[in-house]
DNA sequence: GCGTTAATGGAACAGGAGTCCCGTTTGGCG
DNA sequence: CGCCAAACGGGACTCCTGTTCCATTAACGC
């Protein structure tokens, strides 16, 4: 039943199938603005999609599904990244792009549907780990460019500040439930930049080996204002 | 019928009353670190911990109303914060201890669960808002006098310093699934803490008025490394 | 102790989500 | 243009969640 259900739709994808889908995605959409993940109802999506309730059913098998789907669907529209040449300029816009998607009444409510489904539904969790991991990487090539350039220290892990930019964001949204608005993006940007200009987010394993010929150059910026000796001792408090 | 299950168990709260909340409680949180909160039934959690059905529906409602109610009772249960003096240690001991919550495995499963119910249940939200208010006001003292003895720049939100510090380690957790470990905890709080020192979390209004005596004091540290100019213009790309 | 009544427990009931069956539509192909 | 199978659609059926009713138990006040 498991890969029944994933390969419905997948040996004729063209004409009515990808109809389908595609009323189904955009009724789930609706639905989610509507009612929010728990209250997405299968035979809802199918009314308003204006499919048999069986076709969602045995194409999609759960609310997780769905979402997980519409995930992958948004995960492939790659979104422009800014690339203005100044690390915080780019910053920032990656904080204003991540508060836009949040923001957003459709896209909002489909981040948060996807994130809640992915708490109980490995399908969705998948999605969304996709999702960002590619978002990620767009966004990090900004920050790698600023370390060639030491605007940053060396051996700053790139991913992991965009992240950062990223992370009090959805810790409001999800966790504490405050408001998130353009101050609170932009504060967060400035944040991350500041930990990466003092190094917090150099490697602690230096790669063993420098790929690619441009090692002892732009050590301009080092490691400043911050405690790096003992990390990782006497912890769990 | 809202305020009738709320008041349940409200005019007799001794004797059995209070078992059966004690007993339903243990159980839900059994059922929840078993099958999560998307698996939480209520006859489960009602026959685990042997009482009718019929109870926990008239006193919970829903299995959002159990996990607020258990939220409701871990906040009360104040945790010892660590006060060594240092705001980099009593930070670090911050991370480690959000990190000991949510990899404990009866801790963490409840936490899980209070976000993802609180992401469709008001009551669940307000508790999960109020235990994390709680939290962060106990641990920013440590903040504020790091302030005080001029570790950090005058101005810095103490309250937002502790947030950055679980912010990192709830993205992981909740959006982008990475495993947190000692190590990223350790991070976390190094980041928040260069960022502080930076004067990222200087506030943009400054109080008016200060309210005790001590304001020409301890500039020894000031906003360095961060453009504060120009906040929150051009957003939004 | 003793009565009052809040609170619980069991069982029957209702409603809705999810499944199954089978007839109908239609995309892909020669 | 017509065949075949993939995919869809409608309706009946099942099961489970949540509700209601009423009898029973045991806190709390005296």
């Amino acid at each position: 039943m498991e890969q029944e259900s994933r390969l419905a739709g997948m040996q004729r994808p063209g004409g009515r199938t990808a109809r389908v889908r595609e009323a189904v995605l955009a009724a789930t959409q609706d639905e989610l603005v509507e009612r929010g993940f728990h209250g997405l109802a299968m035979d809802q999506v199918a009314a308003r999609a204006g499919v048999g309730k069986t076709t969602v059913y045995r194409r999609w098998g759960s609310p997780a599904g769905l979402v997980a789907d519409l995930m992958t669907e948004l995960a492939e529209q790659s979104s422009p990244h800014a690339d203005t040449g100044s690390v915080e300029a780019d910053l920032r816009a990656n904080a204003a792009s991540v508060l836009g998607a949040v923001t957003d009444r459709r896209l909002g409510a489909t981040f948060q549907a996807v994130i809640a489904a992915a708490t109980c539904d490995e399908e969705a969790a998948t999605a969304l780990r996709a999702f960002y991991g590619r978002r990620v990487a767009e966004w990090a090539r900004s920050v790698e460019r600023a370390v060639e350039r030491g605007e940053l220290p060396e051996g700053t892990d790139a991913a992991e500040v965009v992240r950062a930019v990223s992370a009090p964001l959805y810790y409001r949204l999800l966790v504490t439930k405050e408001p998130v608005d353009d101050d609170v993006a932009a504060r967060s940007a400035l944040q991350a930049l500041a930990a990466a200009r003092a190094g917090a987010f150099v490697r602690a394993d230096p790669p063993a080996v420098a790929p690619s010929g441009e090692e002892g150059r732009s050590r301009s910026v080092r490691a400043q204002n911050v405690t790096t000796a003992d990390q990782g001792s006497e912890m769990r408090g």
